[in-house]
Formats: C-alpha cells, structure tokens, sequence
DNA sequence: CTAGGGTTAG
C-alpha cells in the first residue's frame, strides 16, 4: 500500500517516538534502512529522531555513525545529544556541546534544549555548571517558561539548594503538579521534613509521585511508622496505589521494620496488579524477605525475576544470603552474575567484602578489594575500607587493621572506627583499645556515638571510673543509649519484649521455661556469662538478671508458643552478644529447633548447637 | 525531542 507522503512522514516519525523502538532496537535500524533508500533520509526530523531513538536503546555505536551523516543538524539534534551525554554521565561536554551548536551551526536555543541542559546538569549534581545553565536561561527568551523553571527548581533542589530552588519556585506563575513535586522533593531530600510536609498539605491536589516522594524519604530517614502511615492516609485519599514506585517504597519500610506480614500482603497486591515480572519490585522483595528472615522465600523470588536480572537484584540476593551467613553461596551468585556479563557495581563489593568478613574468609576479602579497581575500575570507597578494616579485624589481623587506618585515602568515620575498636575489644588487646578510644575522643568529641564506644571499651578494659566519666558526659549531653529490645512473630501474634522487663501474663511461664533451661544448659558445660549484669548482685541474682535480656524472653516465648518442630525467629534483635550466641546455640541443641536471631542487618541461624556464621560475628 | 518518583550497602 502506497501511503501519501505526509501521513508517511508522520507515521515514521510517531513510530520512531514510541516505546516500540525502544522495546525493539531493530525497528530503528529498519526505519533508518527505508529512509535512505526512499531519499527522505535528510528530510527534517528524520536525522534527529532517528539519532535520538538510536541513543535511547543505548546503541551509541550506531547513533555516532548517523551523526556523521548528518548535512543540517538541528537544536533536536543537539538537544539528544546532550541527554544521552547525560545519561552516561560526562558533564564536562555539556556546554562545549552546547557552545558547539550556538558557535558553528549558528542555531539558537529553543525551550527544549534548554530544560535539556538543566536537567542533564541536575542528573550530575553541579552547581556551577547549573549555575551556567540557569544564566543562559535568563537572557534566553524563554526566561519567563514554566517548564524551564521547573527543570530549574529540580536542579536546585538535586544540588542541595534549597533556598534558590524556592526562589525559582515562587516566581512561577502557574505551578501545576511537576514543580510542586520538584520543591518538595527538595525539601524531603534535604532532610527538611517539616517544610517538605507543609508544602505538601498545602498543594491543591496530591499526585502519586509527590506521596512516593514522601513516603521515600521518610523510609530512608528511618522514620518507617511514619512513612507507614503516610501510606494509609493516601489509600483514605483514596489515591490510586496502582503504581510500581510507591509500592517499593512501602515495600522497603516493610522490610526495615521486618513486617513479614505486610511484606506478603504487598507481595500479593503486586502480583494481583500485574507487576509480577516488574524488576524493580522485584528486588525490592528479594530484599523483604531476607530481611525478614525468610530466605527461602526471598531465594525462590529471585529465581522467579523473570527479566533479566540487573545488578541491583544480584546484590540484594548477594547481601541477602551474606546477612544469613551463606557467604560460599554469595561467591556463587557473584561468579554467575559476572559471566551472565552483569558488571558488579560499589554495593555489590560493599556485601562481597561483608561476607567474607562473615565468615572470616581473610585471602578472599583481600583479594577481592584488590580486584575491585583492578579488574572493574571501581575506586574503593570509606565504606569498602570500613568493609575491609571490619574483616581484617574480627579475623585478629588487628595490626594490619590499625595500619590501614592510618595510611586509607579517606578519613574514617564512626563505622570505621567502631569496626577498629570492636575488634580492639573481641580479640582482647585493650591498651591498644584504650589507647583508640583516647584518640577518637580527642578528634571528634561532638558526635555522640563516640561516647558509646568509649564506654563499651573502657568497661571491657575494665577502667569503671573512666567509664563512669564517659557516661557522665553522655548524661550531660543528654545522650542515651537505646535500651535492647527483641521483637519475635509466632503464627499471627507478635511481641516485643524490652530488656529487663517480664510481661506479666507470660512471667511464670517463660521464667520457668529459662530456669529449666539454665540447668540443662548448666549441665552441658554452660558457665553463665555475668560481666554485663550489675557486679555488686549475688552470684545467682545475677543469673536469674541474665533471663530477662530481651532475646532470651522471646526464643522462651518462641518455643512456648509454637508448635514443636518449628523454627523460632526472632526477627528484630539489638544487639547479640557473646553471652546470647553461646546460650542460643545450646538451647536450639536442646530443643531441636532451629533459632534464627535477626542482629541489626545480619542473621545468625542456630541449628544442632552450631550458628551459621561460623563464629565469625 | 524538554520538567517531578524507585529497588541493593551503611
């Protein structure tokens, strides 16, 4: 069928705009092939759209070659060019381009090119070449444009500057939905929560992008009730929740809090709603139900990523199966992926190096640091090295640890630190300990999480009255450490326990239970482990003090409560001491049950008096 | 052909 040539044309251009060339790069080569053969190849738009569909299938080889070939570029030209230079991350060309289509093609600016270049300079935060951009808008005739202002706004906000980004904000005339969103992203990116919300109950109408924005930000800030309920106030909105974005999101705050019920619930509603081979849902479930505890879930959700697996879903399950202690089964995962031609990116190393640690896997963690610049150009980072100092010391290699501490590119922080003394600490060197902890608090005596570990170290090293310093000093600080507590889920009931503290209708029947279990544990050779109880106590009011650490309540309340056979997890533990793996390991051999104790972000699975991390933790 | 959201570590 012969078509008329201007439906022809349009129907060229408008296949060469859609998803269809993207979805299936051999379109573009196909439309290309035609065009040169009919001799409307140069024929605005052609040679743009045809370039720009090329670069947004990522065939830049091809894309290159057209370029070449081009007699008239125009500013879509240019305007493609200078997004898929943004998309690959060189924003050194951004103005030479830019200069380029001004200077030798003499072509002016349009509206498009323009939030074009905003934007490609909001993509790599840079203030200065924003800064550029934002002066060539104002002289341009389209100072006065709203969606440039609105790119303007998002530049702004993705540098951290807020303040402008308002600036530009107020000076629209009409803000619909974009810029609303824009400003308070910034806001919320900032750590500006309070604004963030005013702005955002004040917006005429809430569209799903701006609550993801919110709920987003309030899960990374750590406040996951809050973002939780943010959830619910927008289902009473009634907003539709038919969106991959803001489902993640929660997903996420399910799996910080470990909700493994809520986790299902939404693992259900996403498949119900047709995002079952959605990859970025995906990995947001993979990453639930490890952190949930439930491996085997979160292995067969991984297996069952229908796409192809992107370096995001094998670091989660590579980080996944490192927190439960299958550091030989993260190896695994990590060879496969890279010879299913997936590049490892930095927070695929960040679990590689942290399972080794794991497991104490010394050579293997070296090696791989090394092969990280090596072999994939990637620049070790603060955390690779705290990854690094953290292996190097719970293995005992503790002076090669204190060397890399002083010689690192990067200043260590507290995690750094932290791992350094912690290792100081296990392995028993408490003057070098001591002698750490003196110079921390000379070089940052203003973050609170400097007290704590002084305090740990100096009780370990038995100091009590510089102990009892530090802690005067927290008092007027007004730092306080977090009392421990143990969250445990059984069937449909959940409870937290706080340390020290017995519910009462549980009281006579748990304490019975870890009675029974003390002499049983006593009679396996168990030496009760009192340093952390109060020293001036009896010796058996001290062991009865051990009974009420939060974990040993809930296994207790774990092992009442179900069904025999069963594992116990508790799925939210503060902090596992050496005492707690040493009495979890005996009581899962006395009960033949397997105990999985989630300890921060890292799982210990007691089975047959063993623990998955080799004690290695 | 231009503007706003997300998943992995700590």
């Amino acid at each position: 069928m012969q078509l008329s040539p201007p439906v022809h044309f349009e129907k060229l251009h408008s296949l060469l705009r859609s998803t269809a060339c993207r979805r299936f790069p051999a379109v573009t080569g196909h439309i290309h092939a035609y065009l040169l053969k009919s001799g409307i190849f140069q024929s605005p738009p052609f040679p743009s759209s045809l370039f720009n569909a090329y670069t947004k299938s990522d065939l830049h080889h091809d894309a290159r070659n057209l370029f070449g070939e081009i007699t008239h570029p125009d500013v879509f030209l240019y305007s493609s060019l200078l997004a898929a230079h943004a998309r690959s991350n060189s924003p050194s060309s951004f103005l030479p381009i830019f200069r380029r289509m001004i200077s030798v093609h003499l072509l002016l600016p349009d509206d498009f090119i323009l939030s074009t270049l905003v934007n490609a300079c909001a993509r790599f935060p840079s203030i200065r070449l924003g800064r550029q951009a934002h002066a060539y808008t104002v002289v341009s005739p389209f100072y006065d444009d709203d969606v440039i202002k609105s790119s303007l706004v998002d530049m702004y906000s993705k540098c951290g500057l807020v303040n402008d980004a308002r600036m530009v904000f107020n000076s629209i005339e009409l803000k619909n939905f974009v810029c609303w969103t824009a400003m308070v992203s910034g806001y919320a990116a900032s750590g500006r929560l309070s604004e963030a919300l005013e702005l955002f109950w004040r917006m005429p109408e809430r569209s799903v992008f701006v609550w993801t924005v919110l709920i987003s930000s309030l899960v990374h800030s750590g406040s996951h009730f809050d973002a939780l309920k943010l959830f619910v106030e927008m289902l009473r909105e009634g907003i539709d929740i038919n969106d991959a974005f803001v489902l993640s999101a929660v997903v996420g705050a399910a799996a910080d809090m470990a909700l493994l019920v809520l986790g299902r619930q939404l693992h259900c509603l996403s498949i119900s709603l047709g995002y079952e081979s959605n990859i970025m849902l995906g990995n947001a479930f993979v990453d639930m139900y490890a952190k949930c505890s439930d491996i085997a879930s979160s292995r067969m959700t991984f297996d069952k990523i229908l796409m192809t697996k992107c370096v995001v879903s094998w670091t989660t399950m590579i980080v996944g199966e490192a927190q439960h202690g299958r550091a030989q089964e993260s190896l695994v995962l990590f060879n496969r992926m890279v010879s299913s031609g997936v590049r490892p990116n930095e927070v695929t190393f960040v679990g590689l190096i942290y399972a080794c640690s794991h497991m104490g896997f010394v050579q293997k963690g070296r090696e791989l640091f090394k092969s990280m610049l090596r072999d994939y150009g990637i620049e070790p980072s603060l955390q690779h090295y705290t990854c690094l100092l953290d292996l190097l010391g719970r293995s005992g290699n503790l002076s090669e640890a204190a060397n890399l501490i002083r010689v690192m590119p990067c200043e260590p922080d507290e995690a750094a630190w932290a791992a350094f003394l912690s290792a100081c600490n296990k392995h028993g060197d408490i003057k070098l300990g001591v002698h750490v902890a003196d110079e921390l608090l000379k070089l940052r005596p203003q973050f609170s999480s400097t007290y704590i570990l002084l305090s740990n170290t100096f009780a370990l090293a038995g100091m009590w009255s510089s102990m009892a310093n530090v802690r005067k000093l927290m008092d007027t600080m007004g730092i306080k450490k977090q009392a421990g507590y143990s969250w445990i889920d059984v069937g449909r009931e959940s409870c937290l326990f706080r340390a020290g503290e017995v519910p009462c209708h549980m009281r006579a029947n748990i304490l019975g239970l870890l009675k029974e279990l003390m002499k049983e544990m006593k009679k396996r050779g168990y030496v009760p482990d009192t340093s952390s109880v109060l020293h001036d106590l009896e010796e058996d009011e001290k062991e009865i003090q051990l009974f009420t650490h939060s974990e040993r309540l809930a296994v207790a309340f774990g092992l009442l409560k179900s069904a025999s056979g069963s594992a116990i997890r508790v799925v939210k533990n503060l902090r596992v001491c050496g005492d707690c793996h040493t009495v979890m390991k005996l009581i899962s051999s006395i009960s033949g049950r397997e105990i999985v104790v989630r300890d921060a972000n890292r799982f210990h699975h007691f089975e047959f008096g063993r623990c998955s991390c080799g004690d290695f933790w």
